[in-house]
Formats: structure tokens, C-alpha cells, sequence
DNA sequence: CAGTGAGCGAGCTTCCGCTTGACTT
């Protein structure tokens, strides 16, 4: 008998599956998504019910064709796509494409890969459900008319060049970013004074040893100063000790949100290279499945990690627990992210090891028992004023799941509570304690950190925005467009006053800390800041934080047979399609304009704004007699914060800085950055130099250097024909125009031979068997 | 390779969510 196919979304879970189900199943993988939208007018028909059209696009052809084949072949088809919405679609595609009755073709689900599960499965087949496929049309089709209405928009109202895009995932994560920007542009520091008595008291051995006291927070220099005065002279008493238990709990198992936000901040990951160090844990079967919003364990996994607590750490350790999703958007299809064999504490592979390990820790913590702490609070009493002094001291009873791991806090989460509380000495109430010294330190307020990448995924998880497959992605989108970047920001330097109370003086310092640094943060650009500005005046139902989860409930409605799909997408598509038209016609073209001054010189207008090319700065008006000056902003500026003086400095390049070999030397920048021009060429400029203040004497050995550099790499110039000869990092090379060819291996020792017609018989063998065409859309050349 | 800066119009771009590979400079 002809066996039977059952199909799956990915190829690793297709082998493990073909073992479990064994002789009666051939299981093949069917890659994901076989059928999408056409792209030509939006591949829906809007006049017709918002019909859909639905391709095969080119890169799933291949797929599709062996699983009609094999299809044809079998028994029956067997369809077991992940339990969740796309799932389901997957399903009826698959049927679509096979020729296979919907009504009657198999379905089957499981969300975890163990024996009992698919066994379990495959004796409670179900047909596809044709309402949940409708919910995922219906969501195709509004991200769909959302992305290709509200582009072409930007393309309209927008004069810059580039591949501008809006959608209702990376619109909404821009804005994220924009306004986290603006509040921290907008915030004012305020500060107070924080007061830190040190003590003596002897420890358990009768050693003596210091510890730390806080009074209350005093709102100025002034009051902190009459408060230490106040305690010139004081005797301190403890009044009062209490001992309170406490615990910790363990954090729950990863999904993919938690996963990328752990392994940033533990191991300083960006959010894409977690995936695919976690996609190779998956394909080598280490791992189950990284792409999951699930925090449930199957039995099979808790039963292992409990064997594994229990044989490494003794009874006392293992506390098994079910965890529970708070996420309302999640759709849990498969486990949480667990390794597959709890016994491998490790991976052999340098590269994902210390994810694996993240992994394996956070696992077995998930079924650990709770950390008991006992936590201590002493009071004590100041002779000389009413005020009272608090010593706090936290003490581990028992480690129990911190013997393994501790999820790390993000930054804004901190507070001064976490500069984790030593251990108090023992402490009487009545006992005399000895002070060593008072402070009050300035402390000022901090506005919240810029988003990481990772920071940005929790947040978009906590809206409802995006799936765990689209997370990556979606931050490379908003990089790729221009949005958003990724940079690092310097600190500054700012001076905080300390007063100390020593014997019966108080004194007053001035003390210097580094305030605003920030590592590999997301900055809005110019243009994500106008775009978003742009779209929240036209669109702001699409922008609203709870656009997608107010068309969740209603794509539930679908799912759940209360609401027809196509009635859906009305409702949202006539006053969308209506702000689309309005907005074309009426909303002004996006510059983001802002007058920053009077040029002194001509008496005209100076103002910052976005130009084709970027942000800029112009001094004049387009309707002058004579024509604007105009310049580039750079890239840490920005048309919001740009004052004045900084733009005026930006008017001073091109400047000729001196002369070299008879020659001017003049420092610009242009379309590819900073730049010297000497003798009609170009030599660029490293970001270590600024054009606005390099020296002739930092000048002039670039110059040399470059061009002695060009010399040695040049092998041979061939000037009729515009070919060169050049030695790069990987050995010698042909370059013709733009385009480099590699010199085929034989002749790479004698390339210094080669005669032009050897060289164009290289070339036009090379364009005539061009490297193998890749999936990938095409490069766009910037 | 090192200019430009407004707007027009050829012809193109663009979305989100499932999956992996086949690319190298």
C-alpha cells in the first residue's frame, strides 16, 4: 500500500516527525507560505469583494511541484501546518494547490514534537477550518491594502529618493522610537540629595566591619546642609530591628521575545543574531522550535528537567510549574524555546554555546524552587534631631533556582534599590553605633533609556504588534529604510555637589560624573521623525498604539464564525481609501521645517529642514534673487535639535586648509562622506578626523599614504580598454568600471603577465556564466 | 565617486507572516 504524506511547515520537524510516526508516513516540509498575493495592483480585487489573487511566487515553485508529486503518488494527504492562523491557511493553500477537498482532507494538530503528542494527534484528525483560513485572508489582505495604499503616499508627499515604506508593524515601531526620542529631548533634570550615613559595628567574629545608612531625601543644597549641621555632634541608636522572610521566583521558560531580550542583555546579542545562532540550536535538534510565544512546557520536557534538577541539585530543588501566558495576542502553536535533551548542559559548537547555555539554564531555573530570602530593617535613632536613619541588609537562605540563573533587569526597570543590599552586621535595639562619616550627594532625575533593539521587541510584544517570526525583520526594515539607526551616543560631563559630614565640619565638593552615555541604542532619523509626524496627522487610526489590537478582536470575530471577512475589510477599507484620496490631494508636501535664525551677513532667513538628499540647513529662500546656501546636516544632528550656531558652522566647508605640491588642499564633504581633494582626486576621510577642524599638518601624510597605497595595489593599467590589474585583501583582481572580476586560479601566480586580450576572454567568460541566481530580491545599490 | 536641494513623469518601489538557503566582499 502507497504510504501516506503528511505535510509540515519546517523540514527539521519533518525528520523528527518521519521517525515517530514510522513506516505508514513519508513527511515532507512544505517551507512555510506556498501562495501569496499577487503584487501587481495589489493582488486584491476591491470592486469585488476584496477577492483575493493568489500566486505561487517563483521561489516556492520548486517546493510545490515535488509536493503535487508526491501527493499524487501517496496514500492519503495528511495536513499538520502549526495550530495557529497561518497554520490553518497554510492547510487550505496546500489543498488549493493539490487538488485536495478541504472538506475532507485530513487536518491534524499538536504543539509540542513528542511521541504521545502526534500519536494523540493522528487519532483525532479534523478538516480544515475555513473560518480561522478567512481571519488569516482577512489579515493578509489589511496588511496588504495598508502597505500599498499608505507607501505610495510617502512616495508623493515625500521629495527623497529613497524606498520609502509604511505599514502597520513598522510604522507603529518607528513611532515607538520617535517619541521616546522627543520625551528625551524634552526632559529637564531635576535633582536632590540623597543622605548615606557609614556605621561601625562588630560582625558575627567581633570584627568590625562598615555598613550604610539612608536618611530622607533632602530637596536642595540648603536642606541637605541644615540636616547635617542638624547631626553635628549627634549620638546614633539603633531604635529598632525587624527581620522579614522573602522570596524570588523563577522567571518562565523563553519564547522568542524573552529569549531576544536575555541574550541582549546577557550576552550584548543583536536581536537577529540570537535568531540564527537559535535557528542553527534548532536545525542540529538541540533546541525545539525558536520561533514560539508559547511558555509551556510539555510533560515529557518537565519531566526531564525535573530528573535533571533533582540529579544534580537533590529533591530539595525541583519545583515543578505550570507557567501561564499574560500575553492576550499569543497564539501559543508550539512549546516554549527548551533544550530538546536536558542531560547536554552545553553545546559543543563555540558559536551558539553560550546560547545554548542561556537556554539550558533558564529551562531548568523555570522548574526550580523559589530563592528564600530573609531581608533586615533597622532604624536608627539621630540625639540631635527627630529624623531617623534606615540600614537595610538582605541575607540568602536558601538559593534554590539562583543556583542556576537570574533573569537581568532592562535599564529602565532599575531603581536605586538594585544596587544590591549587602549584608547588615547582627544588630540590638538600644546599640550605640559609631558614625564614620555623612553624605548628601546630588542625584539627578534620569529620562528613560533609548530602545534597544530588544527593549523595542518587548514593547511591540506588549502591544500585540508582530509576530515572533516578523521581530528580526521588522527592525531591519525600519534600519534598512532609514528610519531608525543604530548607534552608540557619548555622555557628557556634569558636576554634582557632595557634602560630608567628618567630626563636627561639613564640607561641600563638587564632584564630576558622565551623564547620557548609550550603547548600540535605536535613534530616529530626520526622516523617521517627519514620516512619523506625517502619518500620525493623516493616518492616526493605523498609527494609534491599539490599531492592531482593536482588528485582533475583530479577526477573531472571523475566526470564531461571527463576522464575515469581507465585511470586515469594508468596514475598514471605504474611510481608509477616502483618508488615502484626501491626503493626496490636499496635505502638503513633508519637509519638516524649522527656522532657526537670521544670517547676519545677508539679513536672510536660516532654516533646517528635510531637502532630497537629507537633512539640511539653507540660508535664503528658493524665490531669492540669489541662489540658497545650502549644507548637509551630519549625522549625529538633527533638524529638531540643531541650534543656531551649529547650523551657521555648517555653512564653513568647503575650506582649503593649505598647499601641498603646489597644489590646494580642500577638506568637503560629500555624497560619500568627508573628504580631501589634492591634484583633481579625491582621498576620504576616516571618522577619526573632523573636516571641520583638520589641520594641514593631519592632511598631508593622508595624502601621501593613499596615493603610495594606490600605487602598490595597482599591478597593471590597461587605459584604452578601462581595465585595471589591482592586488586587493584576497589576492589579484580584474576591475572593469564598477564591476570586479576574480582571475581564475591557475594564472593568479603570473597575473602580472596577463595581456589584454587574456584578460577580456576572463571577463567574458565571467559574464557569460553569471554566479547562480539567488532567491533575493535584487540589491538596491546605495 | 565627491552636484544636488523644486517638481514633473517614465517605470519602479511597497505590506506582514510562514519557512530556509545560497550568497560573499
Amino acid at each position: 500500500m502507497a504510504k501516506n504524506l503528511l505535510i509540515v511547515e519546517s523540514p527539521a520537524k519533518a525528520k523528527t516527525i518521519e521517525k515517530i510516526l514510522g513506516e505508514d508516513f513519508e513527511v515532507k516540509s512544505c517551507y512555510g507560505h506556498i501562495r501569496d498575493l499577487e503584487k501587481g495592483d495589489m493582488g486584491i480585487d476591491v470592486n469585488n469583494k476584496y477577492l483575493p489573487r493568489y500566486i505561487v511566487p517563483e521561489d516556492k515553485e520548486k517546493v510545490v511541484k515535488e509536493l503535487k508529486g508526491i501527493a499524487k503518488k501517496s496514500g492519503e494527504v495528511w495536513l499538520a501546518t502549526d495550530e495557529d492562523r497561518e497554520g490553518e491557511a497554510i492547510s487550505w493553500h496546500l489543498c488549493e494547490v493539490l487538488g485536495l477537498d478541504p472538506a475532507i482532507t485530513k487536518r491534524i494538530v499538536f504543539h509540542e514534537i513528542t511521541k504521545p503528542a502526534i500519536q494523540n494527534a493522528v487519532q483525532r484528525p479534523r478538516t480544515v477550518d475555513m473560518n480561522l483560513v478567512n481571519a488569516q485572508q482577512a489579515r493578509r489582505i489589511l496588511d496588504r491594502i495598508v502597505g500599498f495604499e499608505l507607501s505610495p503616499v510617502l512616495w508623493r508627499k515625500m521629495s527623497m529618493k529613497n524606498n520609502l515604506s509604511a505599514g502597520r508593524v513598522q510604522s507603529v515601531a518607528v513611532r515607538i522610537i520617535a517619541e521616546r526620542e522627543r520625551e528625551i529631548n524634552a526632559f529637564l533634570a531635576t535633582s536632590n540629595f540623597r543622605i548615606e550615613a557609614t556605621f561601625t559595628a562588630n560582625d558575627l567574629n567581633g570584627k568590625p566591619v562598615n555598613f550604610k545608612a539612608e536618611g530622607k531625601k533632602q530637596a536642595d543644597a540648603e536642606g541637605a546642609e541644615k540636616f547635617l549641621q542638624s547631626c553635628v555632634n549627634a549620638t546614633y541608636k539603633v531604635s529598632d530591628v525587624q527581620v522579614k522572610p522573602g522570596k524570588k521566583t523563577p522567571a518562565a521558560p523563553f519564547t522568542t521575545s524573552t529569549l531576544q531580550q536575555e541574550a541582549s542583555r546577557k550576552l550584548g546579542y543583536s536581536v537577529s543574531r540570537t535568531m540564527i545562532l537559535a535557528q542553527k540550536l534548532y536545525e542540529s535538534g538541540k533546541i525545539t522550535y525558536m520561533r514560539t510565544d508559547s511558555v509551556s512546557l510539555s510533560e515529557t520536557a518537565t519531566d526531564a528537567v525535573k530528573a535533571q534538577v533533582s540529579a544534580q541539585y537533590g529533591d530539595k530543588y525541583v519545583q515543578v510549574r505550570k507557567f501561564k501566558n499574560k500575553n492576550e495576542s499569543a497564539q501559543e502553536a508550539h512549546e516554549a524555546i527548551r533544550p530538546t535533551y536536558m542531560e547536554n548542559n552545553s553545546s559543543d559548537d563555540a558559536d551558539t554555546r553560550k546560547l545554548y547555555e542561556l537556554i539550558w539554564k533558564r529551562t531548568m531555573a523555570s522548574q526550580m524552587a523559589d530563592a528564600e530570602l530573609e531581608k533586615t530593617t533597622a532604624r536608627i535613632s539621630i540625639s540631635t534631631n527627630k529624623d531617623e536613619l534606615t540600614a537595610s541588609g538582605e541575607v540568602l537562605k536558601f538559593d534554590g533556582f539562583l543556583k542556576v540563573y537570574m533573569e537581568d533587569k532592562d535599564e529602565e526597570e532599575l531603581t536605586e534599590d538594585d544596587n544590591q543590599e549587602g549584608v547588615l552586621p547582627p544588630l540590638k535595639s538600644g546599640q550605640e553605633l559609631p558614625l564614620k562619616e555623612m553624605k548628601a550627594t546630588e542625584r539627578f532625575s534620569r529620562p528613560l533609556p533609548r530602545y534597544t533593539e530588544a527593549s523595542l521587541v518587548k514593547k511591540l510584544e506588549e502591544l500585540g504588534i508582530g509576530r515572533p517570526s516578523t521581530y528580526a525583520p521588522t527592525i531591519s526594515t525600519i534600519l534598512k529604510r532609514g528610519y531608525v539607526e543604530k548607534r552608540d551616543k557619548e555622555g557628557v560631563k556634569r558636576d554634582y555637589r557632595v557634602l560630608k559630614l567628618t567630626g563636627t565640619k561639613v564640607t561641600l565638593v563638587t564632584e564630576q560624573e558622565n551623564t547620557g552615555a548609550e550603547k548600540s541604542k535605536l535613534f530616529p532619523t530626520d526622516l523617521g521623525l517627519v514620516v512619523t509626524d506625517f502619518l500620525k496627522q493623516h493616518f492616526d487610526d493605523i498609527m494609534d498604539y491599539n490599531f492592531t489590537a482593536r482588528i485582533e478582536q475583530e479577526f477573531d470575530e472571523v475566526a470564531q464564525g461571527k463576522l464575515l471577512w469581507n465585511k470586515m475589510i469594508d468596514d475598514f477599507y471605504l474611510p481608509f481609501k477616502k483618508d488615502v484620496e484626501n491626503t493626496i490631494e490636499n496635505a502638503e508636501r513633508i519637509k519638516g521645517e524649522r527656522e532657526l535664525g537670521v544670517d547676519p551677513v545677508s539679513g536672510k532667513k536660516v532654516v533646517a529642514r528635510m531637502g532630497r538628499y537629507g537633512p539640511m540647513v539653507q540660508i535664503g529662500d528658493v524665490n531669492d534673487e540669489e541662489k540658497p546656501k545650502f549644507a548637509k546636516l551630519k549625522n549625529t544632528q538633527s533638524i529638531e535639535t540643531i541650534s543656531y550656531e551649529e547650523a551657521m558652522e555648517l555653512f564653513k566647508l568647503p575650506r582649503t586648509i593649505g598647499q601641498f605640491e603646489d597644489q590646494d588642499v580642500v577638506v568637503n564633504i560629500g555624497r560619500f562622506g568627508p573628504y580631501l581633494a589634492h591634484d583633481k582626486k579625491f582621498y576620504s576621510l576616516s571618522k577619526e578626523f573632523d573636516p571641520y577642524t583638520i589641520t594641514f599638518d593631519e592632511a598631508q601624510p593622508i595624502i601621501v599614504e593613499k596615493r603610495d597605497a594606490k600605487e602598490k595595489s595597482t599591478i597593471k593599467i590597461f587605459e584604452k580598454e578601462k581595465i585595471q590589474l589591482l592586488r586587493g585583501p584576497y589576492g589579484p583582481y580584474i576591475k572593469q568600471g564598477l564591476r570586479n572580476f576574480k582571475i581564475p586560479k591557475d594564472k593568479l601566480e603570473t597575473a602580472a603577465d596577463l595581456t589584454i586580450e587574456e584578460v577580456q576572454k576572463i571577463i567574458e567568460e565571467a559574464k557569460a556564466n553569471p554566479p547562480k541566481k539567488s532567491y533575493r530580491k535584487k540589491k538596491t545599490g546605495s
